[in-house]
DNA sequence: AGCTGTGGCAGGGAGG
DNA sequence: CCTCCCTGCCAC
């Protein structure tokens, strides 16, 4: 294994490790059955700008400049010498002088940016060489859930409200061990201490639960507060610590209590789901229940209970509750283990612990492979580049309309590829790291891949996968890195010339294909969806066709056919939709389908792509009059008409933002401020439109969508009728106009006749392309040689 | 205590 | 009316 990668520390028993005051670090050994802690110490061991600046300093401690940047590295100092602890009161003597912010302490002194934890992390990183050994069906893992009771009048549970209070704690652990704490025999306190003491008595390694951070642990930990319990879950019997943190996927943040159980890993399945649909964003929402069903993972008959519902079942029907509470962390325990693999995998990898791995975002990961090679090579650090990154992906629409058949051919692994191909690293990585691991990762994952494929018994055809998703995890995320203001090594020109880059191969391959009298529909970053030239028509044609276009492209880019479809839909850029020969749609682009249109538009949509691409325009003006009736009628519930949307801020931020004028205000948040309940950043929001004004003017026409009452509908269906129509104009560019007029027209005083009614394709814009996108081979020097 | 990127569309408020 | 600007959501 590439210790580059893996690490080289040769302890390979080391179960977790925990920081033990300011220059310790407690490492928990497995020896044979028994798990025991030592304690370790660690170097002090700073970063320290302008080290021209200390006095004493003595080049053996290693200093280097940036060659040609005017820049100096940071200091790594990894002993320490007599004049040490002056020099770091002159260099912070100088730094407060020159009101640098990030002042941290240190024993008695204030320190810049003291990194104790990847030093202890490349130290200590043999702390993960028992994950190297082991499958991740070696760990024992325990699963939690609680119920809690919500005082009647209230929608939600709150640990400290009085009669608020858990009533059921469902355990299950991965020996198959299951276990129910219930309120009905024990008090809450004996219930506490019945948690904790199964915990100890079972000692996981790691604890999940859906949502445990933000709900169960901090209601637990709540709960123990009012009842003077311990909860000594940690295996030093410490309590848990926990901490206020925030991860992003994408652009939506999501704000949580990270809690740390001493010599044990948590793993919450929601972060889980969220790092995983980050990237293929398919889930309609990160319920376990949906989840489960997702991935079809729910129990044969399992039991279902609604939240609202939970304190009802308690008072009148308490062993379903506990069946449902059961079925819980049953879907937990294999939502986890179809979700965590790749981050125990990493684990082996990565200076870092499972749990804090399950939870930590690409670019830290990398950078962790990065700095723990510098730090071995006793080489200095860069300080991150100022800047931004100026180039995206290519995107563009060509043609508009119903289109077919249709091909989707796509550059596997765009970005990586090019980085690789033309050496494209950053400027600040003097010991040429960076596209090793990115070599190395790369054929780890075929190689891996491969081994998978070739595969037949589930379990290791499943670690085998959970492996390979976890090094392209990693590889996909060496650009973003690049362009990452906050990253060590990013280097934003970098970023651009691969994103420059990849536009150009793009624009080559559209040449290409029209230079065979394919008809290119639509292009983003790294696929086009096109028409074959006629004679090219079965699959194997389509493949071969494909082929001959990678074969275009330089050494090192491959083309592949990646999906064929029946028809396209073309609307606007990164906006279509697809017919398969299954047929089954896919609608992409938000558009289309987006979480932010009211239900029934959504629906609506849907439905008129559907009758669109099976050509069925009765079909389509029935589905226009039966949603103008029932909205005219007040037929639709509120579910179908509330909008949600996700806050992105803490109110307390909106508000300062609003008074400061820098923002408008929005619905949601009045919505949510009106409500009166705790919000926090990442929570969702229903409401809908009151009144009778089409077009409501201000944010005192929402109203939250609990408050709606079926029996006295107050939404306002002139306002729902102008949605209405705004969803129906969308296929105005589809029609002629009087045909569009006649399909979306609930007026029944001539009955509508869908004969005559044909579609339309229309020529978005012909970019001329230059002279050095011409396809012919040869050209590509200019980025080859990179 | 920790945070990967750009491009594009829709919708709403503010102000001309 | 329109344009500008911001936010949310989505594609890759």
């Amino acid at each position: 294994m590439n210790p580059v990668l893996f690490g080289h520390s040769p302890d390979p028993r080391i179960v977790a490790t925990q920081q033990a005051g300011d220059d310790a670090m407690r490492v928990y050994i497995r020896t044979g059955e028994t798990i025991v802690a030592e304690e370790r110490p660690f170097y002090p061991f700073f970063f320290l700008s302008e080290p021209e600046l200390i006095e004493g300093f003595h080049r053996k401690h290693w200093v280097r400049r940036l060659e040609g940047t005017g820049v100096y590295g940071h200091l790594c100092v990894f002993e320490e010498w007599p004049a040490m602890w002056d020099a770091v009161r002159h260099i912070l003597d100088s730094y407060n002088r020159h009101a640098v912010p990030k002042i941290e302490s240190y024993q008695d002194l204030d320190v810049i940016h003291l990194i104790g934890d990847p030093v202890t992390q490349y130290l200590m990183q043999s702390g993960r060489t028992m994950f190297k050994e082991m499958t991740f069906g070696d760990l024992h893992r325990l699963q939690l859930d609680i119920e809690t009771y919500t005082t009647p009048g209230h929608r939600f549970s709150n640990a400290t409200r009085a009669g608020d209070r858990i009533i059921l704690v469902a355990l299950s652990d991965s020996t198959g061990w299951e276990h129910v704490i219930d309120g009905r025999k024990l008090s809450e306190e004996r219930m506490l201490e019945e948690l904790v003491r199964c915990v100890r008595d079972r000692d996981p390694d790691v604890i999940e639960g859906h949502n445990i951070f933000n709900f169960d642990l901090p209601y637990i930990l709540a709960r123990c507060a009012l009842h003077g319990v311990t909860l000594s879950l940690g295996r030093d019997g410490s309590v848990p610590r926990s901490f206020d943190s925030r991860t992003s996927f994408a652009e939506h943040a999501f704000e949580y209590t990270a809690t740390d159980i001493a010599g044990r890993h948590v793993i919450d399945t929601l972060l889980l789901l969220q790092s995983y649909d980050a990237v293929r964003r398919n889930m309609e929402s990160y319920g376990l229940k949906y989840a489960a069903q997702y991935f079809g993972l729910s129990p044969a008959g399992r039991t279902y209970v609604p939240g609202e519902k939970i304190s009802w079942y308690w008072d009148n029907e308490p062993a379903t509750l506990v069946a449902y509470a059961l079925d819980d962390v049953r879907e937990t325990a294999a939502l986890s283990a179809h979700l965590s693999g790749s981050s125990f995998y990493l684990t082996q990898m990565l200076p870092y612990g499972f749990g804090t791995v399950a939870r930590m975002g690409s670019a830290a990961k990398i950078e962790s492979l990065l700095v723990r090679e510098y730090l071995r090579r006793k080489h200095a650090l860069p300080r991150p580049r100022e800047g931004a990154q100026t180039t995206g992906g290519y995107t563009d629409v060509f043609l508009t309309g119903v289109l077919g058949p249709v091909v989707h051919a796509d550059v596997e692994s765009l970005y990586p590829s090019i980085m690789l191909t033309g050496s494209i690293a950053p400027g600040t990585d003097d010991l040429g790291v960076f596209l090793g691991l990115l070599k190395d990762l790369t054929t780890m994952r075929l190689d891996t891949k491969r081994a998978m494929l070739r595969t037949e018994e589930p379990i290791e055809r499943s670690r085998l996968d959970a492996m390979q998703s976890s090094f392209k995890i990693l590889i996909n995320s060496f650009y973003g890195y690049l362009g990452y203001n906050r990253a060590l090594f990013n280097d934003h020109a970098r970023a651009d010339e691969v994103t420059k880059t990849g536009q150009k191969i793009l624009r080559t391959m559209i040449a290409a294909i029209r230079a065979e009298a394919g008809k290119v529909v639509e292009v983003d970053t790294d696929g086009i969806f096109f028409v074959p030239p006629v004679g090219v028509d079965t699959a194997d044609q389509e493949s071969a066709f494909v082929s001959v276009l990678s074969s275009r492209l330089p050494e090192g880019i491959t083309v592949a056919m990646n999906g064929r479809y029946r028809k396209i839909l073309s609307y606007k850029k990164k906006n279509y939709a697809l017919l398969g020969y299954d047929n089954k749609i896919r609608i992409k682009g938000s558009s289309l389908v987006s979480r932010s249109m009211e239900q029934f538009g959504r629906t609506f949509v849907h439905h008129c792509i559907d009758s669109i691409l099976h050509g069925n325009f009765d079909g389509l003006h029935t589905l226009y009059v039966q949603y103008h009736t029932s909205i005219l009628s007040h037929g639709l519930d509120v579910r179908d008409f509330a909008r949600v949307e996700t806050l992105k801020d803490t109110v307390a931020f909106y508000e300062e933002e609003v008074k400061a004028g820098r923002r408008n205000r929005s619905a949601a948040y009045t919505v949510a401020i009106a409500s009166g309940r705790p919000v926090r950043a990442g929570d969702r929001i229903a409401y809908y439109i009151t009144g009778n004004d089409p077009n409501p003017r201000g944010t005192d026409h929402c109203k939250a969508a609990e408050e709606w009452d079926p029996n006295f509908p107050d939404d306002n269906s002139a306002y729902y009728m102008r949605r209405l129509n705004e969803f129906s104009e969308k296929f105005a560019v589809f029609f002629q106009p009087q045909d569009f007029r006649a399909i979306f027209s609930a007026d029944d005083l001539f009955p509508f006749d869908p004969a005559g009614v044909a579609l339309l394709i229309s020529d978005v814009v012909e970019e001329p392309l230059s002279e050095e996108d011409d396809p012919r081979p040869g050209t590509f020097g200019i980025w080859l040689e990179g």
